[in-house]
DNA sequence: CTAATTTCTTACCTTAAGTCAATTTTTATC
DNA sequence: GATAAAAATTGACTTAAGGTAAGAAATTAG
């Protein structure tokens, strides 16, 4: 909870109004690795909030193939965002990849949230700006990038991932096997 | 300016204050087929309302390529996010694919126009989860499907499209080249 | 500390999609 | 409606990345 406040702070006035409105409307919870926190075809509309730790959102295609959707850490927020703002039930899982400490809060919640305190809404849609510009981008490497191209604008962009999420995770973040993977690295080791 | 008043009654209250308003900020504008709206390299935050026609986003890579970002018909708005939510210069272009009428409003006018009128703030987040939603699932797509599979989505979901727009440009938005495309759709013909 | 499981690598082969170049078809212009 | 320009198609060839399978390395669990 003390991160969350902290990530705040950061951003829009706080009061101890908020304070006591955010205890009651905030689920905190511990997880494991490999734990799945949401599940496909659940209709839960969820906001998580990792406090510590690292998440992962994926999709699982026809095949069983895991598609990986987001990763989050620290201060990030993770959700289902095509379940939460459709009504259609979820296609993808959220699961945690290491120990983590996270902050769950209900759509509907949240909602009110705004209504009540409407400096939060300005926290929201600077988070849609931000998820928007990045979603962007990924959607133009994904265009325009080979497999070692991709790999490596992402291990430099997101080097603090690198430790704790395996290869075969990033691979499907980045729409290569996890052979190819392996290959474009290998690459890299002998340049 | 009509169309984009009609737009706006059928999502949120609607005055003639609003009106006045909006004739002050709203820069309508005609243009032709070919004609480039916003140059890469600019700095202008522009939000774009298509009111009649045709527009196209893209992005023009090293070798001169260019790669699709948005196509956008009637009723839709299109801008370059990175370029308005960010400081940098846009690495974006948009153009007109057919003659169009379309809309102009300033980034800063539009923000002044949330604070006066609060109700539109409910518009644009409605635009932004839209858009959000719609990023992921072209993730999802350029991460799962074949360039067959993608074209086939494509036309089926924007079926109004595809008279209106070269083939050249599609498979530049499917991330595959003008020739795989006119194969796929040689399959199709033959099935 | 060892066994079991998971992840990563490597070699060999296949395939989907890209490249290049020529031709046909469609669209725009005078 | 003829001519020019743009877009689409086609064929021959190349290539980047995928598939399979087996083994090595690293992690995790008992």
């Amino acid at each position: 909870m003390n991160e969350l406040i902290e990530y705040i702070k950061n951003h829009i006035p706080f009061s101890d109004e908020i304070k006591i409105k955010l205890e009651e409307i905030v689920t905190e919870k511990n997880v494991e690795k490999g734990e799945i926190i949401l599940h496909e075809n659940s209709q839960k509309k969820e906001h998580i909030f990792v406090a510590s730790g690292c998440l992962r959102s994926f999709y699982t295609d026809a095949d069983g193939k895991e598609h990986t959707l987001q990763f989050a850490i620290k201060n990030w927020w993770i959700s289902d965002y095509m379940t939460i703002y459709t009504d259609k039930k979820s296609i993808a899982s959220i699961e945690s990849l290491s120990h983590s400490k996270i902050l769950i809060i209900e759509n509907e919640q949240l909602q009110k949230l705004f209504k009540d305190f409407p400096q939060f809404e300005i926290l929201q849609r600077k988070n849609f700006e931000r998820r928007i510009t990045t979603l962007q981008k990924r959607v133009l490497s994904l265009l325009t990038l080979s497999a070692s191209e991709k790999y490596f604008k992402f291990i430099n962009e997101y080097e603090s991932f690198e430790k704790v999420i395996p290869n075969y995770q990033i691979a499907s973040y980045l729409g290569i096997t996890p052979e190819s993977l392996s290959r474009v690295r290998k690459e890299r080791s002998q340049n």
